[in-house]
RNA sequence: GGCCUCAUCGUCUAUCGGUUAGGACGCCACCCUUUCAAGGUGGAGAGACGGGUUCGAUUCCCGUUGAGGCUACCA
């Protein structure tokens, strides 16, 4: 919400806190994911509903993994979904700086302490632990070392990680969807924040950068739970402000496991690429793992938007299921203003090749109307494109099914096609309330159905037993295309039954 | 193994101590209807288990079970 008149009615019924600043903080190492999207989306929620600020980090401090096509996957992603964000895009690796004097900082203050152990020593500690099957904690052999020792080893060159000293007690905090979490720190060990080739480890990254971004509260996924003691402990230890926590649970597959690949699409581009509108995943995603309270569950942005807040977050994790999502995008296929989804309908037709966009403009008030007709009976745009076919190729093939079913006396359908494209021809006006005048006045001659002249002209039609109402196909179709279509279904009868 | 979190129809959820436990997807039937959708009506379908607290528990507490997450000098 950019409007300032709705977000001064929003801050009207926000709780009393000063404008939040919440963040969005992905790493780029693969797609932008589902869940991933969902955590962007209630940021943004939140920040928007009570007038703060939605920010980005890029947490590409894992040099191996991280790619600019991910990150580029990550902005192209949020684009689509319509979630804009306030101030620069921070990239946590230009901050190393800040980080390395943080830790300086903590190091100084005797909150952290150098920890010459090879990572082999630990290594083999820790596969004694569990070889022992109890549980490995870092011994701290290194926390109290003698000034004179350090300095020696320091100046022999000796490398070193930096260890985070856990105080004795217990870290709590209120989480916005959980109430109260508590860890008792004798189950935390002393953690790396520094690795001795002196980058930084993630939850120092994270607590540095969130504070020098200023972030009040932190709304993630739930498996950031365990990280969350550790954080807040560096928070301390830093002198700075705890944020808020609002940990939402995981979406998981239909088989209730943590969403992966294995259950099919799981990037927000693949959706986008199978002819999902934006919308849908938005509304989707907002209904995994939160509920607006009352019945409401096809709603736009702004409806969301309306009725968003923190009290309806879920602590249990939520299954994607991929049937409500076509579900919902065939809701809002058709709810939607048509101006909204046809931006969405040409490069599904041209993705498919029925037809280009040029030829799409140059007769838009037609393909606008055909869209609208088709739009209801489908569940993706990539559904209309298809759906649409008949009305662009120049040839048709019949499809066996509907050949069987409705030309199953194909001296019959061939007289009652030849009667009906007489009618149709002599037709004054080529209108949806002439033709059905004309048609059912056939019927009536003829002493049968509306069904038995509009069936089997269908398939004439459209080669299939599906499709819009019969005089809305004949109107799109076109008279010229109509008459021919009518003649090859004839011919091919003939054909059929000489044989 | 240890720590943490979670637990209402198959799935998403409503319920904030008293309801015939409501809605939605999916499934089934019927209606509408020139077909297919859409829409309408109806149906089958849930409080994991065991203890408490209470006049009364899906709801509050404890335990069990199950599920998930974390357990790196990854993020």
């Amino acid at each position: 919400m950019t409007n300032s008149v709705a977000s001064a009615a929003a801050l009207a019924s926000s709780p009393d806190i000063a404008p939040p600043r919440v963040r969005f903080a992905p790493s780029p190492t693969g797609f932008l994911h589902v869940g991933g999207a969902r955590t962007a989306l209630f940021n943004w929620l939140y920040a928007r509903k009570y007038g703060g600020k939605m920010l980005l980090r890029i947490e590409d401090t894992d040099r191996q993994r991280s790619t600019d096509e991910s990150t580029r996957a990550i902005f192209d992603g949020l684009a689509w979904l319509g979630l804009d964000y306030d101030e620069e895009v921070v990239f946590q690796g230009s901050n190393l700086a800040r980080h390395q004097t943080d830790v300086a900082a903590l190091l100084a203050s005797g909150a952290a302490y150098r920890d010459f152990t090879p990572a082999a020593e630990l290594e083999r500690m820790r596969e004694e632990a569990a070889a022992s099957k109890s549980p490995f904690r870092f011994d701290r052999r290194t926390a109290e070392l003698p000034a004179e020792e350090e300095a020696r080893r320091l100046a022999a060159g000796e490398t070193f990680a930096v260890r985070f000293r856990v105080p004795d007690g217990v870290t709590e905090w209120h989480d916005a969807v959980h109430e109260r979490i508590a860890f008792p720190n004798k189950d935390i060990e002393d953690f790396v924040i520094l690795r001795s080739d002196r980058t930084p480890v993630y939850n120092l990254a994270v607590v540095s950068d969130d504070i020098a971004m200023g972030i009040t509260m932190v709304m993630r996924g739930d498996d950031h739970i365990s990280n969350t003691p550790k954080q807040i402990l560096l928070y301390r230890a830093l002198g700075a402000p705890v944020p808020e926590f609002a940990h939402v649970p995981m979406i998981h597959g239909t088989d209730g496991k943590k969403l992966s690949k294995r259950h099919g699409a799981t990037a927000v581009g693949d959706y986008q690429h199978q002819g999902l509108l934006p919308s849908t995943m938005i509304n989707f995603l907002a209904l995994l793992g939160w509920s607006p309270g009352d019945d409401t569950e096809v709603m736009t942005l702004d409806v969301l938007l309306d009725k968003f807040s923190l009290d309806g977050l879920q602590k249990k994790a939520a299954v994607f299921d991929p049937q409500k999502l076509d579900w919902m995008n065939g809701q809002h296929l058709s709810m939607l203003p048509l101006e909204t989804i046809m931006p969405h309908v040409y490069p599904a037709f041209e993705r498919l090749g029925v037809s280009t966009r040029e030829e799409l403009h140059a007769r838009d008030e037609w393909f606008r109307g055909l869209v609208d007709l088709l739009r209801v009976r489908a569940r993706t745009v990539d559904d209309i494109a298809l759906q649409a076919t008949p009305y662009f190729s120049e040839d048709i093939t019949y499809d066996a099914d509907a050949v069987s079913k409705q030309w199953r006396d194909a001296d019959a359908s061939a007289q009652i096609l030849m009667a009906t494209r007489e009618r149709l021809a002599d037709l004054p006006a080529w209108d949806t309330a002439s033709m059905e005048t004309a048609l059912r006045n056939l019927a009536e001659e003829l002493g049968i159905s509306g069904g038995k002249i509009f069936q089997p002209l269908r398939v004439a039609l459209t080669g299939l037993t599906a499709s819009p109402g019969i005089f809305d196909v004949l109107l799109y179709l076109g008279r010229e295309r109509s008459l021919d279509r009518m003649q090859s279904a004839v011919r091919f009868l003939k054909q059929d039954s000489a044989v």
